[in-house]
DNA sequence: CCGTACGAGGGTACTGAGTGTCGAGCGTCG
DNA sequence: CGACGCTCGACACTCAGTACCCTCGTACGG
């Protein structure tokens, strides 16, 4: 057996040579043999040993590069977090914040739909396996709190500015999975940044300054007067919708 | 060391005959020796053999009662996720859609203020202990799941209705451990409902109809008057903050 | 009164994820 | 040419979680 793992090896540097691709060929090797296993006979069927012998490497390496055995599903996200935390980061004050999250919410999305066939390959797995469902879970936790951490600085003089950040973030981040998700089930057919804008839109509406202007959108067709004796927000807010009978 | 076990487990017999409680004395016994152990010496450090060796039980009795060694931490989730539900399923459609799950969300927090010295136990672990955080990801998205269904349920006619109805039941949870962990960080002091009952009220002003009537609040503090030609509500809100300077 | 059926719990052994450690190959630089 | 350092593989180990089987107490029907 150990001599058929050495040749296995042999042909794996073999293609590596030929591929000439980034840095870490055995990284991308092991993600597409364990794709492969995953698909044909299940992630919990599917052992690291089985994967690392398809890979033709070392049971130990697998571990050098993927933390956990879920990694390996979610091999770019760490690379995805990374470019949100730095685009949050430049230009700290320029745009609204709450369109500024979306922005980097859009981020994601770009991440997803540059692999169409690999994200959806991905979200079947993950709808059916309790594990998967929650490390991604956890994954996404760390997008959400990247970007309530940006916007409890923006809303640092805010009354409630934590607490605003911390539902914004979270409403941003339930919408863009509504849409990318919904995406996702139409096997990556469509346009995604469509249906992911339009719900990032409707975050917009619902929090702080509106969306980023709309085709077709005249701003004259709403005069307001405000006569106000310190109420909040939300008061206003409010009064508005009870005089425009909405409920 | 069977013998001094054997003893250990005719006193827990002896506790259970004069606690003279509910069901399952054994669950009892096994949460309260993980608490001891992971608060003296750490969860990672404790092995599940710590554990069912201080509660003098076999080991596998402990997966009988626990699916996994994270659930004993949180004992008290499935009960409450069952109480959600029904709550949400009894008295569909009297009540206005998000101020139903506000009160549902309520529910979440009566249970953690029930025992307010174990829940703060439990949130400093949880803090500091990534495999805990990443369960307890999974347990609020399944509180989040049930509002987000019973939310489509009731937006079921409407434009968007998933979407809204994912958004809206992701600002709840937001908003809720938003409040509530700052109740936990004070060490349980203070009245949680009130903050919390805040944190919601700030929800309840974004999306839908108002929040419930706040003590000390003045409806006459706020007059509006809006001339409209078919705009949509994030454009008169944007038109408001403009108005009054906000940002 | 006895045998039996059943349910709760204990014991043993196994699988598989994840870690620590060491040693082999190999390229680089002094 | 040798020392260093980096990458990878081999082996051993811990621990969570599972399958299987055993024991004991109890209830129930003959």
């Amino acid at each position: 057996m150990s001599s058929s793992r050495a040749a296995a090896r042999r042909a794996e540097k073999d293609e590596t040579a030929e591929a000439a691709a980034g840095k870490p060929p055995m990284r991308d090797a092991l993600v597409a043999a364990a794709f492969r296993l995953f698909l044909e006979r299940g992630y919990e069927q599917t052992t690291v040993d089985d994967i690392v012998g398809l890979a033709g490497v070392g049971r130990r390496s697998f571990f050098r590069y993927f933390p956990s055995k879920e990694d390996v599903v979610f091999p770019d996200h760490e690379r995805c977090l990374a470019d949100m935390t730095a685009f949050l980061a430049s230009g700290e004050g320029t745009e609204e914040p709450v369109a500024r999250v979306c922005d980097a919410a859009r981020l994601v999305l770009r991440m997803y739909a540059e692999n169409p066939t690999f994200s959806v390959q991905r979200y079947r797995l993950t709808k059916q396996v309790p594990g998967l469902r929650a490390y991604e879970l956890s994954v996404v936790w760390r997008y959400e709190r990247a970007l309530a951490e940006y916007l409890r600085a923006r809303f640092a003089g805010r009354r409630d500015g934590t607490l605003q950040a911390d539902v914004i973030a979270a409403a941003v981040v339930a919408a863009h999975n509504n849409a990318l998700r919904s995406w996702l089930r139409s096997d990556g057919r469509g346009e995604a940044s469509a249906t992911v804008d339009h719900a990032l839109g409707y975050v917009q509406s619902a929090f702080g300054a509106g969306p980023a202007p709309v085709v077709g959108e005249e701003p004259e067709d709403v005069v307001v007067v405000v006569s106000r004796r310190g109420a909040p927000l939300w008061r206003v807010v409010q009064e508005i919708e009870t005089t425009l009978g909405r409920d």
